[in-house]
DNA sequence: TTATGATTGTGAAAAATAGAACAAACATTG
DNA sequence: CAATGTTTGTTCTATTTTTCACAATCATAA
């Protein structure tokens, strides 16, 4: 898999790198609200069931954030960790399909607390279209283009039927969408300006099966 | 991060390959379904947005299966992925949190269609216990250890808040749970031989919204 | 049958990622 | 203040993953 990298400096971080300083951030905010000061590389790295060393490797793209022999500020590293993701200004993104799943996220309150908000809704199907899910309205598919447009969302999560996500990519791409997170069992071919991210639960589930079953001989 | 391997023969696949295994599987099965007898590396591969060559390589840790001159037989290759990944015989497991993303993923058709299947699910919210979802019972979740033992159910799925997920996967893994699949927003540190495959929504979006930022620039 | 074109499978090279090792910087203690 | 212990940041090394290159094999057509 050739893995989308972007340019820092005159670095190049690969989007691993990124997960990662996000995944730090998720647990630094957590100390944060324990009212925890000051941490180590080790003491985080131990909590993250990561290696010290990749940690401080992975910041290191960015610039020196620690004090030698002390360690790093808690409310400082969050701070730009967050600015260096963008996660400070609330992101919006937009969804389509609003089925279980697209639901279930419409409503995942984790999101919010991470300055991540949904913003528009679609679904094509006619029973789904004005429903009030969470405060938010499902919009006919058909307005997706329009309403991205306008909002100017940049993000956008597909959880429609497999057959359906290759076309809504696509629209959405038309519409300014630059990244996209795909929860539809299918593989989608888009521009390459445009960063897509796969989950396929049920890819996971078999490649656990398989380890399952490695694990019995 | 030191990615689990698994031996076959005497070579160690790692779990990526494996992944993408099963997405190759995912799309053969579609084209099985089209009426393609025949394909080769290269049609698929372009299918998958892969390279042709990764496509042979990750078959050729399990050995030849195609013809050459010709390409892959799309029934045999199918039948040899689905025994190699352990998904002919149905794979059921148990999830522990049957709130709005739990309830999707309980309901979600794909994983039937891929041999998948819930077998029991869990919560200490005494509203959800005895919900049915999808002609599942909801089951109070101190009955957990008992019916994943009985049941002899190898694989989780964790969808419960951040703050439990730890102790629910320690206790999964005391009943013989081999395999996780985690979707709370923490990582999970347990005993080497418990394989945990982490998908944290907030993670992904997150990353996204740095490379949105990135081409903003 | 023989030449040609297509396609696989794989050893070797290249690129990317992770890990080890250590100097530099800081705090603390005597 | 000097000595000691801690922790970071980074260079260098090892490992893993991906890509390249090409021989081997097969089908087809002349």
């Amino acid at each position: 898999m050739t893995s989308r990298r972007v340019l820092t400096g005159s670095k190049q971080v690969s989007l691993e790198v990124i997960k990662r300083l996000s995944s730090y951030l998720r647990d630094l905010k957590t100390l944060e609200n324990n009212g925890v000061t000051v941490v180590s590389s080790g003491s985080l790295a131990e909590l993250l069931g990561i290696s010290s060393v990749q940690f401080r490797k992975d910041l290191s793209y960015f610039g020196p954030f620690g004090k030698k022999g002390v360690g790093y500020n808690v409310c400082t590293l969050t701070a730009k960790l967050t600015e260096l993701l963008g996660a400070g200004d609330c992101m919006g993104f937009a969804l389509a399909g609003a089925g279980k799943l697209g639901s279930a996220i419409i409503q995942y309150s984790s999101l919010q607390r991470f300055n991540i908000k949904i913003m528009a809704a679609f679904d094509s199907d006619r029973r789904k279209i004005g429903k009030k899910i969470d405060g938010l309205v499902v919009a006919d598919a058909k307005d997706m283009e329009t309403t991205v447009r306008t909002m100017g969302l940049k993000i956008g999560v597909i959880c429609v039927p497999a057959k359906a996500a290759q076309q809504v990519a696509e629209r959405m791409a038309s519409a300014g969408i630059i990244a996209v997170l795909n929860f539809a069992p299918t593989e989608i071919k888009i521009l390459k300006k445009v960063h897509v991210s796969n989950v396929d639960i049920c890819v996971e589930i078999e490649a656990l099966s398989y380890f399952v079953r490695q694990s019995a001989t």
